[in-house]
DNA sequence: CGGCGCGTTGATTACTGTCAAACGGTGTGG
DNA sequence: CCACACCGTTTGACAGTAATCAACGCGCCG
């Protein structure tokens, strides 16, 4: 099995280097694993966490509810990311931290983190980088559900999760498992999942997707980041000192 | 005149204890001051900032545009708002920040917010707590978009920005000054200027507000939290060890 | 006084939601 | 091994919220 914190500190190499040194000091940070099948909560709101929880596979998502028991999802997380690092900060979850068909995930106590934040304060950058990054996608998708036609939302969520996947080496070809129901996809961009059905399958018709079951492929990653207006400078994917 | 840093740390105070100690640190930060006029550029989308700035009065508001130039504010910032330290690890500036009416703003070098993030690793835990309240925010901008209709959606954000407001002293009564155009607002709650006006004329017909030139007075906050079902604990007003 | 930006109103259009039902794959139990 | 139930996807008809288009009012400034 690969190390616990591979994909992270493959996510955190695409920013920045991460010295040797760091790199250790990643690796030996106190940590446990669970799985959750798909629907199963990784964090509680309302919940004061004294751990940080990483996902190590599969997808996991915050949610939120409204008064009339609407859900939207405010951030999809993938292997890699280091999912509330900011409840170290926040201290109680103003969300739930839930699995989209089922995850892997490593808890990790605020000590431990408290404590390579000391030892190296580049690597607290860079932690603190990783909380940065979800705000510039969070406010993406407020770009994106404000501002953009149903079609383009969703060609743009695709493309976001296309290029995150590929960072840490979850795109094979021009496909990925995205192992959601459309119900979810729906909560994600703010529609209903009629009419999230009816901008699939425009999508497909366009020749710009396949999407079956739980994988999706790109046809023309070209064409579809032409279409959904997307650029993926937020993702901050340059490599540079930070 | 009031301390430049006065407001900011009014706004940390009100989430943790500021030592006397930390004060100092923050009040010895070199900076320089500029004033923006309604609608000027703080912060260019694409430029890379030596230095992360503060918004002492007025507002200010960070900004994208989709590809057929619709525009989307994507935060609102108020006295007291950190705006842009995220820049410190981002480098690049994926949108532009703007002045909303007029604003005065301070600039602080990024070397000096890194000293005194070594000196004090608890105030740099508060400042990083900052952008995470900027994300806490973002992710409830991004429900009220997905999932509430449009009166409860403006009705929200007028919660939030009387409850943000209120922290650092600036609702006077029940009314607080907001000098932006209903266009603005538009752009913020995601909808057309029309539609915003009605918004505007339905709260004022419900009797929950009064909207008159620049200031929005609030009848009852707790009819219009009620009404907005808005529930305050995201903003993280609450004071604790951080 | 005229131009201009902003707010307001009305009429019409259209995107998206809701309701309802059918379809398809998968897993379970008889 | 097949029938059935269940969950998720798909389709169609219709409703409703919000966008667009157009015009007018109003205060402010040159």
């Amino acid at each position: 099995m690969t190390g616990t914190f591979t994909a992270l500190i493959l996510a955190l190499e695409r920013r920045d280097r991460v010295s040797e040194e760091e790199r250790r000091l990643l690796e030996q940070l106190p940590f446990r694993i669970r799985t959750f099948a798909g629907g199963e909560e990784l964090v509680a709101e309302g919940s004061r966490p004294t751990e940080s929880c990483l996902v190590l596979s599969g997808f996991a998502a915050r949610q939120q509810f409204v008064a009339d028991g609407k859900r939207q999802l405010t951030a999809i997380h993938i292997a890699g990311d280091f999912v509330d690092l900011h409840s170290m900060v926040l201290k109680v979850m103003d969300h739930s931290i839930v699995s989209l068909g089922g995850c892997l995930a490593a808890f990790v106590p605020h000590t431990g983190l408290q404590a390579i934040i000391t030892a190296s304060p580049h690597l607290g950058r860079l932690l603190w980088l990783s909380t940065v990054i979800d705000g510039a996608i969070e406010r993406n998708w407020v770009t994106c559900l404000g501002r953009r036609p149903a079609n383009t939302h969703l060609a743009h969520l695709i493309c976001e999760l296309y290029a995150r996947l590929e960072t840490v080496g979850l795109v094979r070809g021009k496909s990925f498992e995205l192992p959601v129901t459309q119900s979810d996809i729906a909560d994600t961009v703010g529609l209903s999942i009629v009419h999230v059905n009816r901008m699939i399958q425009e999508l497909r018709a366009s020749g710009l997707i396949i999407w079956d079951r739980k994988t999706v492929t790109v046809l023309d990653i070209d064409r579809l980041r032409e279409f959904a207006d997307f650029d993926p400078t937020y993702l901050n994917l340059v490599r540079e000192p930070r």
